[in-house]
DNA sequence: GCCGTTTTCGGCCCGACTGTTTTCAGTCG
């Protein structure tokens, strides 16, 4: 059974931590790594990639990792990865998670004082045994005890979804913008880019004053452990084990600091790279030309992509998934924003698992400006849910074309009838066709045997896709975040009926969801299959979860003309009309 | 290990913070 994107991915990031131990050259293991990352986020799957023998058209892919990854294909494992595993214990790996721990401690520790686990480096710490190695002291060792209490914390919690981190950010950052000095402030690094889970947050303040910035934040409330308390820069970690950097810098050198401070990694090298092409050194301070010059300082972001001669790119295409090529060619997407969404096409209400009447939720989409939206509660065996019998579904319909004629003759707002329905672990739908034609609008979704073998579940979300009634395939891989992967969808094979049938894809807001993710949604705009961006709402507040979902949509490239609740309403009802209805 | 408008070999982004050091190595992002 071939290996998926994760598992070859988490190999190549295992690989470059041993090799790093092994203390190999620092641009093998980066090699190893950038394509971990790359694989992981990739759209497609190596299988699929491979059997057409474009492996190495994938970036940083060359002819040496391209086996590798074809041999992890062909019999499961990697006889390279199964050597190393040999030859380093697999607890002085784990060491590199303690923060504090690098390469070249983990293999000391191994090595001079024969410490091959966490625990056996912990009990070592506290026996004092640590601080006599070479390079170490007293205050190091304190240090790897707090790191390991940290790695503990984190253990269990490794990443932090966006929807709880970005408020989080969005809080602590307000409270510093209200001290004297602070002239402006922002989110960065992942969270700016949206990415669904982040590892830590990143502030970015202007300030010409830091010390008094730096001295409140590392007193906050929610801190549990000050990291670094730097003249620029500050670490703390919080009771949760989230960490949180600071990092203040003169509001001249914004534009600079933002770049940088705004990631990723990836996108960053190349930046500098193209900078130095030009003659010119890049960091957070500025443009150093290697003339000598005097160096050129930029107050905004639009400024630093200028210098190296392209347009500003969004923080959310920053992941080297071609954005830069794209803007260098003047290609970038013109991508979607939040203002272009003009209806909700999944929503609960109180008759199924929802907290609201049908009218309550259709005023709340309207004070947030929708123009119409679709109630789709749960059909008939969602027993947990609450479902819907075909009774309840028509005498639902009648309430919601009560609710609509009010709503229409007093605001000009619509709602329309549909349904979120059940795709059966046995591949069939949950109501009959001539039910799903008395509907205005039908989403279909997977909710049960999510585990079902690739080609059973592949099958299912086919036979969906491929009934007429079906409009919008609702969060489909099934994933919640952190905790759940999606289910083993052939993802080619549904982008493909997706396509041919023309059924939507659902980017489903909801920050435990974000599905379809951005390197899906990217894929199926690449093939021109349309796209819905829903909160799947089960009372007012979750409609407010809409930016997560075009967040995760701006990631994925998407533009607006592709979103069916972006178009007027005569247009949706239109296209739903056509598809043959 | 990858890659090529100076290169198929010789490069590969750049700096802050910390703790241990007498000028820097390790870690982190």
């Amino acid at each position: 059974m071939a290996l998926t994107n994760q598992q070859i991915a988490g190999i190549f990031n295992t690989v470059a931590d041993m090799l790093e131990i092994k203390g190999e050259i620092i641009h093998r293991v980066m090699s190893y790594r950038r394509t971990a990352e790359t694989v992981a986020d990739y759209p497609r799957e190596m299988s699929a990639v491979a059997a057409e023998g474009k492996l190495t058209e994938i970036p940083g892919v060359g002819k040496v990792l391209a086996e590798k990854i074809q041999e992890m294909l062909d019999t499961g494992q990697l006889e390279f990865y199964e050597k190393l595993r040999a030859e380093i214990p697999a607890g002085v790996v784990e060491m590199l998670a303690v923060n504090g721990v690098g390469p070249k401690k983990a293999r000391m520790f191994w090595e001079e004082a024969k410490l091959t686990t966490i625990d056996a480096l912990e009990a070592a710490a506290r026996e004092g045994k640590l601080r006599d190695l070479p390079g170490m002291g007293a205050k190091s060792e304190t240090k790897i005890l707090e790191g390991i209490e940290s790695y503990k914390r984190r253990v269990a919690n490794p990443r932090t979804p966006l929807g709880e981190a970005l408020p989080l950010a969005e809080r602590m950052l307000a409270r510093l913008m209200a001290l004297p000095g602070a002239e402006r402030g922002t989110v960065a690094g992942s969270l700016r880019r949206g990415r669904p889970t982040i590892g830590d947050v990143d502030l970015l303040v202007a300030s010409e004053d830091a010390a008094p910035l730096m001295d409140a934040f590392v007193a906050m409330p929610e801190v549990a452990r000050v990291l670094g308390h730097g003249e620029s820069k500050s670490s703390v970690e919080l009771q949760s084990g989230l960490q949180v950097d600071l990092k203040v810098v003169p509001a001249a050198r914004w534009g600079t600091a933002l770049q940088y401070f705004s990631g990723s990694q990836a996108h960053n090298i190349k930046i500098r790279e193209l900078a130095l092409k030009r003659g010119l050194s890049l960091n957070e301070f500025a443009f150093t030309p290697q003339d000598g010059s005097e160096p050129i300082l930029c107050a905004d972001e639009e400024a630093v992509y200028a210098t190296i001669g392209m347009p500003w790119i969004a923080p959310e295409l920053r992941e080297d998934w071609g954005e830069i090529e794209a803007a260098q060619r003047g290609t970038l997407p013109k991508l979607i924003e939040i203002g272009d969404i003009h209806a909700d096409l999944h929503m609960h209400t109180a008759w199924s698992d929802g907290a609201l009447t049908i009218r309550e939720m259709a005023e709340a989409a309207r004070r947030r400006g929708r123009d119409f939206i679709v109630i789709t509660d749960h059909s008939r065996s969602a027993g947990i849910a609450n479902g819907l019998s075909i009774e309840r579904l028509l005498a639902q319909q009648q309430e919601v074309r009560a609710v609509d004629a009010e709503m229409r003759d007093a605001y000009g707002f619509r709602v329309f009838h549909g349904s979120e329905i059940e795709i059966k672990a046995d591949g069939t739908l949950d109501y009959p066709d001539d039910i799903l034609a008395q509907l205005d609008f039908v989403v279909a979704s997977l909710h049960v045997s999510l585990r079902q073998p690739r080609e059973q579940i592949t099958q299912r979300a086919l036979n969906a896709l491929s009934n007429p009634h079906v409009d919008l395939m609702g969060h489909p891989r099934g994933q919640l975040i952190p905790e759940r992967e999606g289910a083993d969808l052939d993802m080619e094979a549904v982008f493909a009926a997706a396509k041919a049938h023309d059924t939507a894809l659902e980017i489903n807001a909801n920050p435990a969801r974000l599905d379809l993710e951005a390197q899906y949604a990217k894929r199926a705009v690449e093939l021109g299959i349309k796209l819905c961006i829903d909160t799947d709402a089960h009372s007012e507040s979750d409609m407010d979860l809409l930016r997560y979902g075009v967040m995760t949509a701006r990631r994925g490239w998407v533009e607006a003309a592709s979103v069916i609740n972006t178009w007027p309403v005569e247009q949706f009802l239109a296209w739903v009309e056509a598809r043959g209805k």
